[in-house]
DNA sequence: GGGCTGTATACTGCATACAGAATGCGCGTC
DNA sequence: GACGCGCATTCTGTATGCAGTATACAGCCC
């Protein structure tokens, strides 16, 4: 027999404040007051400050003594370093997911790329959805614990770009680097999986880098 | 001219309890009172809790809501899974690093390695300080802020199992594989460089795991 | 003696208080 | 009209207060 557990405030306020972060809804570079916050929220500053400290140590907020905290704005230099990361993380994870994935990782993989082709070309979000889906599941198709939690703080931190790349998650170049990911893991060739998953990524980060050039 | 800013206090409880934490100072699974740190440093509870936030966040610390902070308890497959990650991380470094360090880094990298071989074989602290210092310049030659930073967030995870790694920072294979990796940055032949990297971080990852097994 | 129960204590989680720094604005000066 | 100065206001940074839960221990029952 179990009771629920009042989750703690400062849990639901960092969770609140990184959806509203990744979503959007609060813009690189706008301020987060902390009274501001805290009335929103109903709950007193404390929370709100633990919370912005988390999200300031995961790179999604900057706290700027005393000057208070803003969302994270990243310059182009540093989304590509993400993405060069990021290149090289997911390469490992598939790398991984070729040699160890279960068969109910596997078809969990092979759902979700499939999935990928059925959605409408209008719907961006959803797309976005989508995409994030299939390589969240690559990730922790790896079975690398630590592996996924980095992952998952970059993509974050690129979330902070996604106006830059949302509507390529459907264009058929994606799709078929998708596929030939799923393909190389599922035929068990770490190699190919690890260079599929890097050329992939890599062709995302040209591509944000070079909108956030003509951007400027 | 600059007048001196007192630092934060939140950032000096940070800085000293993960130095505490890195250095062995407090073991793992060590409780962290709120209130004996707070009277040893000379603050108050607040600065404490936003330090072992912090450092929780990090992987440093555990939270257990309502039961206090603990010093993070690394299991031997956590351990093997930072390794891993590290592996790929350095590896890519050292890709980075063969294409674009600079002069500069280059030499500092060859004066960081000639030096590991001028430690007395039995100072191991200062071995693995001087092993340290290698490999952070390594991944500061790669020239990627993002990597970095990554690196040293898993860099003090392993210090919480370091004492299964120190006695190896100076065996001759060790030395060697110092020496082959950066061989080939210096050739700027990037394949070489990855592979001996991971090469060597396997290495390890493969002795800490052995010994942890026996430890237990 | 072992185990349960009640109570005291310790510690966390959140709220609030307070001091000092940063920001903005109006006024005066040139 | 532009600039600088000073004050009011806002906000952060740290300390403290308070309520509630976890822990430990003593006493009691069997």
């Amino acid at each position: 027999m179990r009771v629920e557990r009042p989750l703690l405030v400062r849990e639901a306020v960092y969770d609140r404040l990184k959806s509203a972060i990744v979503e959007g809804e609060l813009a690189p570079g706008a301020r987060m007051l902390e009274v501001e916050l805290a009335g929103k929220l109903g709950v007193s500053r404390t929370p709100v400050r633990e919370a912005l400290v988390r999200l300031a140590q995961e790179g999604l907020a900057e706290l700027l003594p005393g000057r208070g905290a803003r969302v994270r704005v990243l310059s182009p230099a540093e989304v590509s370093e993400v993405y060069e990361v990021r290149a090289a993380l997911e390469a490992e994870a598939a790398r991984l997911a070729a040699q160890r994935a279960s068969e109910g990782e596997l078809e969990e993989l092979a759902r979700l790329e499939a999935a990928l082709h059925r959605i409408p070309k209008t719907d961006l979000a959803e797309q976005t959805r989508a995409d994030t889906r299939f390589h969240a599941a690559l990730v922790a198709a790896s079975g690398n614990r630590e592996l996924e939690r980095l992952f998952h703080q970059l993509d974050a931190k690129l979330a902070l770009a996604r106006r830059y790349s949302s509507d390529e998650n459907q264009s058929p170049k994606t799709l078929a680097e998708h596929r030939a990911i799923l393909e190389a893991i599922l035929a068990g060739d770490p190699d190919r999986a690890a260079a599929a998953a890097r050329a992939h990524i890599e062709r995302f980060k040209a591509l944000v880098a070079r909108r956030l050039k003509e951007a400027s």
